[in-house]
DNA sequence: CTCAATTGGTTCATTTATTGAACCGTTGGT
DNA sequence: ACCAACGGTTCAATAAATGAACCAATTGAG
């Protein structure tokens, strides 16, 4: 991955550290955040600024996400309505396990939440909008990796490995280990490797061509994650799968394991 | 305005090529509608995709917008959030006037719908969703610049003028005195300037700063444009827009004339 | 079945915009 | 009154953007 050192790409980069804990950023520490020289920072975001892609507040001169996004999401919308299908999906996925569900895609080399639904018990999990999720130490990542192109697989472990709970796995041999697993599998399973008392399961979903576009994924609490409910959230998960792959104009792939036993009645 | 003639910019640009009824296009028609060299074009495209910002269909190699904007949409609207509410005030506004209302953003230079809801009968106006709306030819637009930094003003009726409908004012002096008028009156109408048979009331709303963020508007067909349903509908865009202002943060200026005449009853 | 036009994409010398250290004026804390 | 950190500006040195010419692959007409 490294630097692709063109330009644009480095202006590109400073929205990415817009995220919903740090939602407004000024100069300094975007300039900070980036290593880029406070001059480029600031030429970078007058020009993101002058074709709305962020805002200045004028009180604070604290920089935020712009209205643009608001428009191009729905120009993007309008032609390819996939926030609206995910949505349904999740709230389809919620109701039938109880659990919060969240769809994540890859967008700009990392794999990132697109949307997420919680569950409606009182002890449930909780994610950001928006979230990245880590290749290594989630299930979206590790399926992810377990149906993307070898190279991305390649890169992914080789950049460096995070530690986020105790149990996170770090050694990239391991993961590889998991990541093969989870293409014999058809799904991934993350026992508290993010966040502790947190489990997660996941299934890729396919864009077109047949390439994985990211991934659907249900979070628990440790404490509910029977044998039973497991299986249960693997069986809606795959359906859910494949009614993403199908709101991308994709499919699951013929050869796509079946999930928990074979229950086939569709 | 101008050009400003950097690297980010033009590559940004790019994607304002990018229409519900331009969903996708390829290299050489991108080139051709930005002006770019080819080479220059597919760099930029190379550098947005990287990011997430545009995607390119295996089978066609056109591009279209990317999943990033899902993203960072759903981001700013965890911080911001903007859309849910601009959302249930048009729903307000269809449902109280029965006519299709819109709401538009400043944004990189130009006025854009962020949403719009459409009206439920069948003889309606329909809108593209993200569609730039020209300052000189839109109720939207004209209230827009009532309440802009004068500079604003002035640069957009320097700008060419194109026609849009037989109707439409080209000349600038004409539209200063529309602009002006707009300001006494604290609305905008425009008669088929824009689309034929279509008329549209505008009124401007505020943010944190009190500065004007962008409009909200209903269009409806001139056939049903009587005195009465234009003051009804007045009445009920003088509430969106303070609703509109909130949600910004913002407020409707104390001295913004009262819209109709003065029905007081709030 | 050819030919010509158009497509997406590449190359590389020229040029032009990008870069960053040092700078300025403000602001806010002590 | 001080200092530090802020947002923003300047300008020579330099690295990156540019664009004409060039491929290879489709596409469509005659």
């Amino acid at each position: 991955m490294a630097n692709t050192s063109s330009t644009v790409d480095k202006a590109l980069t400073l929205l990415g550290f817009f995220t919903e804990r740090r939602s407004a950023a000024g100069l300094s520490e975007l300039a900070r955040l980036s290593g880029f020289n406070k001059a480029t920072t600031l030429r970078f975001l007058n020009s993101l600024e002058a074709k709305g892609f962020v805002e200045q507040d004028a009180a604070t001169r604290a920089y935020h996400l712009g209205p643009a996004f608001l428009r191009f999401a729905q120009v993007r919308e309008s032609s390819f309505p996939f926030a609206r299908a995910v949505r349904d999906i999740l709230h389809g996925l919620v109701e039938k396990t109880g659990e919060t569900a969240h769809v994540s895609a890859l967008s700009g080399g990392v794999l990132a939440n697109i949307d997420r639904v919680e569950s409606k018990r009182s002890n449930r999990v909780v994610l950001d909008p928006g979230e990245v999720l880590p290749f290594h130490a989630t299930a979206s990542g590790i399926v992810y990796l377990a149906f993307a192109d070898p190279d991305v697989t390649d890169a992914a472990l080789k950049a460096p490995l995070t530690g986020h709970t105790a149990k996170t796995i770090t050694d990239p041999a391991a993961i590889r280990a998991r990541v093969d697993q989870a293409r014999a599998d058809g799904y991934a399973r993350a026992g508290e490797t993010y966040e502790d008392q947190v489990v997660g399961l996941a299934l890729p979903y396919f864009g077109p061509s047949g390439a994985v576009c990211g991934a659907v994924a249900v979070a628990l609490p440790k404490a509910r994650a029977s044998d039973g409910a497991e299986a249960l959230i693997l069986r809606e998960l795959r359906t859910a799968a494949r009614k993403l792959s199908a709101a991308c104009g994709g499919a699951l792939p013929d050869d796509f394991p079946q999930v928990p036993a074979d229950d086939v009645k569709e």
